[in-house]
This record gives C-alpha cells, structure tokens and sequence, in this order.
DNA sequence: TCTGTTAATGTAAACGCTTACATATAATAT
DNA sequence: ATATTATATGTAAGCGTTTACATTAACAGA
C-alpha cells in the first residue's frame, strides 16, 4: 500500500554525550556559581518566598546564565514526588478520549504536573499492565475509564497509597471515587425519547460490551426501556461491534437486510451512527423521513453534519477538567468529593423524527 | 517555620511515611528476603542472563511475594536512563495525530519505553515550554511535529544531548532529523489532478499557516501548481482557519458567496473537507457534480462518507511506528537513517469529478 | 598441587536532588 | 542591655537504585 524511500543513506552516530565540557549542570553548580549552598538553590526552586530577595535574584540569574534543568528523577527520588500523573484510556483513536485528555492535560499542567497517557485497546489485561507501569514510573495520581477493572488493579494501586478516579461512568454505589454520567440513565433518556415520538421497531448498533462498561450500561439502558414498554428487541436487532465508521455500516447493512427494517436504531457512539447514516444514504434509505438513527457522546462533527445527529452530549472536556482537580486535591489530601455526577444532555438534531405510519 | 508541638508522648522522627504500615517495598527488601545482595537482585531485572539460576529464582520469588514495584525515579538517577518518551504534538483532537501517537506508543512499549505526550495547540512557545518541561522530566528522547520550531528549541535539546525527531514534515535539505512525507508535493499532487480533471476555477480552504509548517507547505504546494498554469487564484478564493469541520462549513459558505462559484475546492485537511461538503449538502450544491471537493490526511472515516472523499493518504500509523524505532536506534546509538520519506499517495475517491461545462 | 581464568556475587560509592535540624543573623520585646 | 522570637541560610543525611570494582568459588590446564 505504502511505498516507503530513503533518502541517501546518510548514517549518522549520535554520540549520547553530555555538555561537551562533561557532565550536566546540577543545582550543586548553580548554588556555587550563586555562592550560597544547594538547600537555597532547592528552596528557590520550590519555595521562592522562604529565600531573601538578594539570594533569590542570585540563584535565578545563575540558574540563566548555566541554563539550568533541574533533573526530574532526582527530584522525585528525594521528594518523594514525581509531579507526573497517569492516564490508562481505551483508546485515543477515539475523539471522545482525546477531548477528554486534552482538557486534563491542560488543567494538570495549570497544577504544575505532566500527563503520561497509555492506552489498553479495550483490554483490562493490558490496562493492569499499563497501570503497573505508570506506577513503577512513580506517577503521583492515576486517572482511569469505567469502573470494571481487572480484579487486582485497584488492590494494587491502594497497596501503593496512590490516589485515582474512574471517568466516564458514574456509579455512586461504588466506594472507588469517580467523575462522570451514567451511561444507563442517559440511554434510557434517549430511548424514551424514540418511544415518544412514536417509534416502536428498534435495533441497536452497540459498542462491544465485554471489558466495556460504558458500552454495556448503554445497552442495557436502551434494552430496559424497550422491555419496560412490552416491546420486542429480538436479538438479530442487536449488533455489537466496535467503535468504527466501517463497522457502523456494516452493522447497518446487516439491519437492513432483515425482513422488517427497523424505524429506529440507536447507535453506541457517534461514530457508529455516523456509518450507519451513510449506510443508509448509499442504500437509498431517507434520515430521518424513513428511519431514526441515534449517536452517543456529541462529537464536535455531529452538530455540522448533514443531518445534524441526534444524540447524547457528553461533556468530556469538563470531565477532564474536574478529574485534574480532584487528583490534584487528593494528592495534597485536600477534601473532596468520592462521586461526581456530570450531566450527559439529550441533543435533539435532524437524524430523528416520527416514524411514518 | 511550622513548629511542632507535641502533646503526646509518640514522638514520630521519620515525618515522611508511606503506606498506613510503614514504607515501601525495595529493592533492599527483596534482597533480604532472598538471601542475596542488592547488586544481585538489580541484576535479575536488568541483566538475568548474568546470574545464577539458583538466585534468579530466589528473586523473582521474593519479588512476587513481596509485591515489589521497582522505583522509576531511583533507577533513573542511578542509570541516567528514564525509560520514558515525550512526544509534543499540536493537538490530541486531531484524529491523524491521535493514531500516530497511537502507533507510537505501541511502539515504544514494545521497545521497553513509556510515552509522554503534551501538546501545544499550534503554538510555537507553548512548544518550547512542553520541551522543557518534558527535558525536567528527564525523557531519553523527543519527537516533535513539523520542522519549524522556536529557535532556541533545538538549541536546548542538542545541549541536553537527547536524541529528537521531527516528523509529518520531511525535508532532507535540514540538518534535523525527521520521519515524514513532503506535504508540499503531496498538495502539489492533488491539485495536479483536479487540474488534469479540466479545473481551472479553484478555490482553497487551509488550515492557519502561521505556526504551522505543514500547512503552510501544503498551502504553497497548491498555489505554485495553480500558478505554473498560468491560472489565477485570488485572495478572497483562500480561505484560512482553524481545523474543525465548523470553520470548514463556515470558509466554504463564505467561497460560496462570491459572484462566481469555483468548481473545485482544495482543503488543508480531511475534517475541513467534512465541512465543506455538509456546508454544499445543505446549499443545495450536489458533490461532485457541481463541485469538486479534496481533502488531506484520509482519516478512517473519510472512505467511509458519502460521498466518500478523496484525499491524500497520510500514512500516520506507519510514522508513528518508524518515530519509535528511530528514536530508540538513537538512544541506543544505533546507526540510523537522518531522513526518512514516507509516501502520501492520492486517493481519488467519489468527491472529485470533471467541470460540468 | 599450583596458577590462571571464568563465572557469580557482594561492597559501597555514586546519581542530583530535598529537607530536618542546626546555626547565624536580624528584629522585637522587656 | 538582654532575652526572646522570627527569618535566612547552611550542613549533611537520606531517597532507592545501578554499577565499577573487589572478592570468592569453581574449574581447567600445567
């Protein structure tokens, strides 16, 4: 597929050495060029207002003038505190993720601390991998997705005394803190809100529920509307698949194939509903004049569509935001709050209507 | 400074404790445990091929029953390697430069390495900023986005001796290495076609060029083409704005404005291109019959639309993978290529057709 | 038996910071 | 003036690893 050419073979040995002169400038160089110890450098460093002003404007101007960079690992070591924090997601392919992460990158880094972010591929094996990992790079808080994990993970992250929080579900019930809306509740809303414009004749594109919580409680909100209203959801209507504009469509096309099509179909993502939507579109199908189609998290893209989806808005930048905090509190074992509830908001756009008898 | 009274008899000397039971496990406990000295036991998980089996199994038993998560920090200090890898990028909300990441970092921990990623959100300080942050950190290498960068970046990273990479940019003319594709010919490539389809009424929709090399070359690999045929491309026919499909509505609706409408519309990026097209869809204007729409990165989605997009294949994935293996080679001081090329192929697909007269 | 060689392990000195505690100095109260 | 307290700085002991070097054991060749 990919042709790949190197340009002249150009090999080069970088060799791995340090200032050219020897070794890298420490605080102990900084704190003699300044002339006072290394206890007033590190204070400077940390505690600027425990410094006298003339000390204080020494040490920086050294600091300058060597072009100091303290050495993290050192830091930590003696500190006790690494100022990095972990994120372990499913994935960062997925928009919804990269919102997320981005916005907890910022505030983090607005408290002074950097983000390492792993990635499991919906995996809770390699979630308990990655997490090990994060923990012997010492970070000083986890941030997680759901609240289903591998039964040794959270065991292993209290042995370490690390505080942590499950985004992107919420259940109060639950004694591990988390940040985020319940996924259950807010399908349920959105299929009520299908039920109430008339639609009787579902299926489901969902996201595959094994090691997916989310996923799962989405599916079972919808399943548990349906059946609280004596309607049908046979299991032909139901198709499980990951989260892809391909497999959206291929999900689709397999709906459409039944003897009886569907007049609505709820989707557990946007991008899902994004391929069923095309599906439907190639196939001739009308949005929403023929059939209903639903998504889930409001993507920045949904709104600008053609039609507008219909779906669930989840504020995932303020997820972010408000996990960045909560870590940064229990670091400094502030008081805060164990379960956080945010809002996940029905969006009521085009890809919706009545159904047409 | 705080003066500690105390009342109770229970004198604590060491203030800084960790778990409710006192420390954590080390390296030393291990070694206690298994007979053996901390050189040893530091030898089992560095080097196992240099010690007896007798004792590797006394280890690796003590460390499993003790449940001994090695210290990042120290080993960092000790061994000037952090193991860990920084990746600054422009945003995480780019889907293109989330599955290059993503790549990445599958990479990399194959490799043995844990990535850092900040991001800048296209702005050249701000980059400068996460470098040095992530250099505090102590990374043993970085990779960057683009070849253009603040001044003094490249100066800091070469002072710290840490081996770098710049990739979606490929430039063999410059002294820094980098991994990527020529965005200015692969623009160059596309508009060549559209011209070869019978265009010659173009308009362009880019992304923001200042802070932004690669669009910037893809920006001038269009013109020059337009140029070279002696055709002409006003200002109010380029269009400049961030990359959301929103902005793509918006600039399309305002090319749509103009006296006479052009036939072929070349965007800076495929999420732009998305909005372009949703932005004709709902003037009425039929793609491609009445007008010819490219795109540029080929996210997963864009084969999938309707009508699907034709674009540039930005092969992200494979970057990202190639940006380990370099980086690693150059940690390791490995011989490695400076510059590497990596082909960004057309693909025509169904938004792209003839003029209509 | 002795010596030289190799393999396995141990000893202890870094690594570059932070921070408890000690000390010196300045400010204030008596 | 002296005692008291607050402020600023210095001293040096870690933090938990790695690793150069020293030591010991095992074994082969003479």
């Amino acid at each position: 597929m990919t042709k790949r050419v190197n340009s002249e073979a150009k090999v080069v040995r970088s060799s791995r050495q340090r200032k050219p002169n020897g070794r890298n400038v420490s605080l102990g160089d900084v704190a003699r060029s300044a002339g006072v110890s290394t206890a007033t450098v590190s204070r400077v460093l940390n505690n600027p207002e425990k410094v006298a002003e003339k000390s204080r404007l020494a040490v920086t101007a050294a600091i300058d003038s060597l072009g100091y960079i303290p050495d993290g690992a050192a830091r930590a070591l003696a500190s006790r505190q690494s100022r990095i924090i972990g994120a372990v997601v499913p994935s960062l392919d997925n928009a919804l993720f990269a919102a997320g992460i981005q916005s907890l990158q910022r505030r983090l880094k607005y408290h002074g601390y950097t983000l390492i972010v792993a990635s499991h591929e919906y995996n809770l094996e390699e979630e308990l991998e990655e997490v090990k990992i994060l923990l012997r790079q010492g970070v000083d808080a986890l941030l997680l997705v759901g609240s289903e994990h591998d039964s040794k993970l959270v065991q292993i992250i209290e042995s370490k005394a690390v505080p942590y929080v499950n985004c992107w579900a919420y259940d109060p019930d639950s004694e591990q803190p988390c940040i985020g809306f319940d996924n259950r509740k807010a399908a349920r809303k959105i299929t009520q809100y299908l039920l109430d414009l008339g639609h009787t004749d579902f299926a489901v594109i969902a996201g595959r529920t094994e090691n997916n919580d989310r996923a799962a409680d989405r599916l079972r909100g919808i399943t548990e509307v349906i059946k609280d209203h004596s309607l049908s959801l046979p299991e032909d209507r139901i198709q499980q698949t990951f989260y892809s504009v391909k497999k959206g469509r291929e999900a689709m096309r397999l709906l459409l194939q039944g003897d009886k099509r569907p007049t609505a179909v709820l989707c557990g993502n946007d991008i899902l509903a994004l391929g069923a939507i095309a599906e439907c579109q190639s196939a001739g199908i009308k949005v929403p004049e023929e059939i209903s189609i639903t998504g889930f998290d409001d993507l920045d893209m949904s709104a600008q569509m053609n039609p507008a989806l219909t779906t669930i808005h989840v504020p995932s930048a303020e997820m972010g935001e408000q996990a960045a905090d909560f870590l940064v509190a229990r670091i400094r074992q502030e008081p805060s709050m164990l379960h956080t509830e945010i809002m996940a908001d029905l969006m009521v756009r085009e890809t919706t209507a009545k159904p047409r008898n």
